[in-house]
DNA sequence: GTGTGTTTTCACAAATTAAACATAAATGTA
DNA sequence: TACATTTATGTTTAATTTGTGAAAACACAC
């Protein structure tokens, strides 16, 4: 699979290396600009970029009025670096749709881990009815799923339920969870029926049946 | 942890026990207010209410009415039910601090997802479920466990612990409050049973595991 | 009604974890 | 140092959770 791209834009070269080096060590593809001129173009010309990692204090054009440009246009995500949060910068973040923030200084850890959490986030949300993972690919309109190359063959709940786990892939998801998502919330049957279609689905899934995790003693979860 | 606590204010008894239904069945933990003066009453009383459910049209004081006293003295989250909503509403409730709208009738679908929203929101952007400590971050949503570059199998019990600890970083933890924090509160086992997972998890720790310091005679203490 | 496919329940085996126990090691105290 | 306590550790036992196959319940078309 092709691996991620992430712009990051600052104006202080040691922080991009910083943040760049980070992110490459952890298999991301990473794009620089900077300054917010240059991100907005960057970002235009090249469609495939996942994510944004965003200064906020930078000369010429801050990080609020770049994010205020990209948003005006996508929804790409987008993760604001601030020296310290206040509640303001929070709620003018809110407004302006970002995604998460990472204060200065941080960890290498807290960056990798917001930067997941982020675009896990995003992955559900695809902009139509069409879900993805690996290479599986779920068109929720239609009701089909394909792995690879082949369709596979799925009762309706079984879809629901593997729709419901790429949505939250990455997520450990209990069976009470789960239950009162893909069933309906007034359902009161047994929790193990859930094995039975993780089973199923599992078998119908092949190899990509591995993407379904256990979680002892907590429930199950979907990552590739 | 604890269940987050919501206020649903209705006069019909019916709806009150239908939002509720809902809303237990997801985990949250729910008041009740049968008109306006008592969920100001209740909300001035239980500071942990994490979210108000708001109907409308209620008699004596209306929806509005609370909304206007809470805010004069809260900026905690409120959801306005109403019967249709009009833009006129729309914007009253905008100026009054409304955070959200539902519609009756309305899915419980719909009542979860914009609950979660909602306190997802007000909890600041930023409300992932990362931890770190030195060179440790835990991802609790994801259930996963990393030192340094590596990821660390921890069984159920072992991550639930870990995780108790680093959220507790630098305090001394005795057994008791451990045993009520990470076991139920209705656990009546032996206390030398955390020993046995502390040895685990400073087996599965490496160098780290030190990090679970002993306080001899008392309890345990994490510390990088 | 019959037949077909789906969903749920159930029972039991397999896997995994948690708890208990016994003993060794460490710590604090007189 | 000797003794009492407390903690660490390796091992054993018990309990819990999950996987699986089969049967029962259900839904729906014919």
């Amino acid at each position: 699979m092709e691996k991620t791209k992430i712009l990051v834009v600052d104006d202080e070269s040691r922080m991009r290396k910083l943040v760049k080096d980070f992110l490459i060590r952890n298999n991301y593809e990473v794009l620089e600009a900077e300054d917010g001129a240059q991100a907005v173009d960057m970002f235009f010309e090249d469609q495939s970029i996942a994510l944004i990692i965003l200064d906020v204090m930078m000369p010429k054009m801050d990080g609020w009025q770049v994010c205020r440009e990209i948003r005006a246009y996508s929804k790409v995500p987008i993760i604001m670096l601030t020296a310290k949060t206040t509640e303001q910068d929070e709620l003018l973040g809110f407004q302006l749709g970002v995604d998460e923030y990472i204060s200065k200084p941080f960890s290498p850890k807290i960056l990798v881990a917001r930067v997941e959490a982020v675009l896990r986030r995003s992955k559900g949300v695809s902009s139509d009815n069409i879900l993805s993972a690996g290479d599986i690919t779920i068109d929720k309109a239609a009701h089909i799923v394909t792995i690879g190359e082949k369709q596979v063959e799925l009762s309706y709940k079984e879809f629901e339920l593997l729709a419901y786990f790429v949505e939250n892939q990455g997520i450990a998801l209990s069976r009470e969870v789960i239950l009162n998502h893909v069933w309906n919330y007034d359902y009161f049957g047994d929790a193990r029926t859930i094995d039975t279609h993780v089973k199923k689905l599992r078998s119908k899934m092949g190899p990509q049946g591995e993407y379904i995790k256990t979680i002892w003693g907590m429930g199950y979860k979907f990552e590739c």
